[in-house]
DNA sequence: TACATTAAGCTAAACGTGTAATTAATTGGT
DNA sequence: ACCAATTAATTACACGTTTAGCTTAATGTA
């Protein structure tokens, strides 16, 4: 039945000796009405027969439209990034639209390499969950005029639609649920400055202490250059090496918080006997991790649903003005922090 | 500089008042032999002045091949899949292949939808990685003789290329490790049969216990229908209850291993102290767990890697005799696992 | 009846590319 | 010096769609 070789519209015309474009018309909903109801009948009752599927490829030749949208990550393995790929994907698909998905190894070039593969496919629009605060790859997109949206991370110019997270709610949360329990030394170990989240958790930490009517101790802030355990280990041995008192510490994400406990264990620190820790992001399974991780949740789903969202409607309404959805992170209360020692 | 308009091998050819096809010839290193060398590097100059980028939907379109390879995973969440994709995206982009990536809900319908949709793209072949035993989405592909390979699950019946995982040599491991540690009582957690990994690794328990002059009690085999961790609490409810001892369970993977941990924690018992556990796959950071899981870990990316390989090379050689690539996993000895009490 | 209007379907061209078939120009051999 | 063989570039068309513009037929109006 189904056959192998692949059925065109001048075929369905063939079989009705009628024209393809009257077929193509009897097709498209949009241009059904005009035709006679019979006929359109005619046309799906055959087309349904012969087992006609469209050719995208010509359909996106012709009409310019790929119904592809170019999706960038910048790293494949980190857990955070399924959920908003989730939500970027039923929402695509439900519109018939497919990303292509890549991933940039948290690499401007290698980005930007991506993009411009993605434009050779004619992809109708960008979401990049890979930007730099400043980002040259981002900028490309914006310079060639291709529909962007950000997701996550944002530029520092508000120059395209963007979903971003608010990471002062999410850093309030977590130093009010530390003063909450008594923590007064409250350390930062913080993730790339050049990344918007980054940046911003940074900057709201220093806000925040202040705001809460506490000293801001800048050598209890430690500055990281990734959002790694890795990182987190180096920050965590930096803070204990320099001996002076701290009782918590609040990491830049799940991962840097992750190291910081390690460091703590290594250096014979218990947390959150001795030392608290709280993290961001909330990744999988942290409530059966040894040290039960307090974290920020983020809604990442939700996030990836909006970045569909928003980048479909810019390409139905391109002179709309820009788009800054905000998302509302949550407080998860874990094993990692307890009442400050007195 | 660079224009908003695309610039078609046509405007090259204007440009340099020759014909497009030669263009098309200068640019493409199978036919441009064909061409003056001078004429190339003059082609070659023009397109890298005006920017030229090649409009993948026109080539596809005439040629018949996109250069997209679909790919399809049961479920976008579950850690293991992101190695896998990592290994198949490295091994298409440099053959300027792009994968269309998609997930199936672990559900044959959906996995058959999302073919269908991805035929309409043209898609030049398939890997999957969400077979069943006897999977109506797969035979799909083979009925219609779309190019396919299955990447980790397998079908019964070895009618197409397939990357497997050698699963008996896993389970083989599993079981010396426990009797060497003086495991005589071992249970098996299965995960569901109808999954060529599932299955296997049931009838490899079966079949090593026995080799090993151990008895096997049916009743410590427990049957679950999905490779999760509430199946996993299910199934150490199910063994616990029945009061019959064991001191050791193999998990049909880690998550079932996690579940199991669960139940025997929520019962009093501890693991490894009173029951070692064993998993399957070792799952990201399950070093930081509570208890750090002892597991078979498996090659995932080489996996990917290899399914990518051997689709690109059947788009080749459509005649070669069907391939067989099975990976040797590991043992990971964490703390799960320790000696059976006396 | 004549003419304007509307409706229904057709014609023809185009999107950007690849390639078989062809012509034109050059070389080589006897 | 003539014809065959080789090389270089051209011509012409096709891939499967969409769509502007056209033709024809049917309908309504004065």
């Amino acid at each position: 039945m189904t056959s192998i070789k692949k059925v065109t519209l001048r075929d369905l015309a063939n079989h009705l000796k009628i024209n393809t474009s009257s077929v193509s018309r009897a097709l498209n909903p949009k241009t059904r009405g005009m035709l006679t109801p019979e006929l359109v009948a005619q046309v799906e009752k055959i087309a349904d027969e012969l087992g006609y599927v469209q050719n995208t490829m010509a359909y996106a030749l012709k009409t310019g439209r790929s119904m592809n949208i170019g999706v960038i990550i910048p790293d494949l393995m980190n857990p955070i990034y399924p959920p908003i790929l989730k939500g970027i994907i039923n929402v695509l698909s439900q519109a018939s639209y497919t990303p292509l998905i890549a991933y940039s190894q948290n690499n401007i070039a290698t980005a930007l390499d991506e993009i411009k593969k993605m434009k050779m496919r004619q992809v109708d629009g960008f979401i990049l969950a890979c930007a730099f605060r400043q980002d040259e790859a981002v900028e490309y997109c914006l310079a060639n005029h291709l529909p962007t949206v950000t997701v996550g991370r944002s530029l520092d110019a508000h120059k395209l639609d963007q979903i971003v997270i608010d990471n002062e709610a999410g850093i309030k949360l977590a130093i009010r649920h530390l003063i909450s329990l008594g923590h007064k030394n409250i350390a930062f170990a913080s993730g790339p400055l050049d990344i918007s989240d980054g940046n911003q958790r940074y900057e709201a930490f220093k806000k925040e202490i202040l705001a809460n009517g506490l000293t801001l101790d800048e050598s209890l802030i430690v500055l990281g250059d990734e959002f790694t355990e890795i990182s987190g280990i180096n920050l965590g041995e930096r803070l204990i090496k320099q001996d002076k008192p701290f009782s918590a510490i609040v990491a830049g994400n799940d991962l840097v918080a992750l190291g910081c406990i390690c460091a703590l264990e290594s250096a014979g620190l218990a947390c959150p006997d001795d030392v608290s820790v709280i993290g961001f992001n909330n990744m999988p399974y942290l409530s059966l991790f040894k040290t039960p991780l307090t974290t920020i949740a983020i809604p990442r789903m939700e996030m990836g649903k909006n970045a569909a969202e928003v980048i479909l409607n810019r390409l139905i309404n391109p002179e709309e003005s820009l788009k800054n959805i905000t998302v509302t992170p949550e407080l998860i209360e874990r094993g990692s922090t307890s009442i400050a020692k007195t």
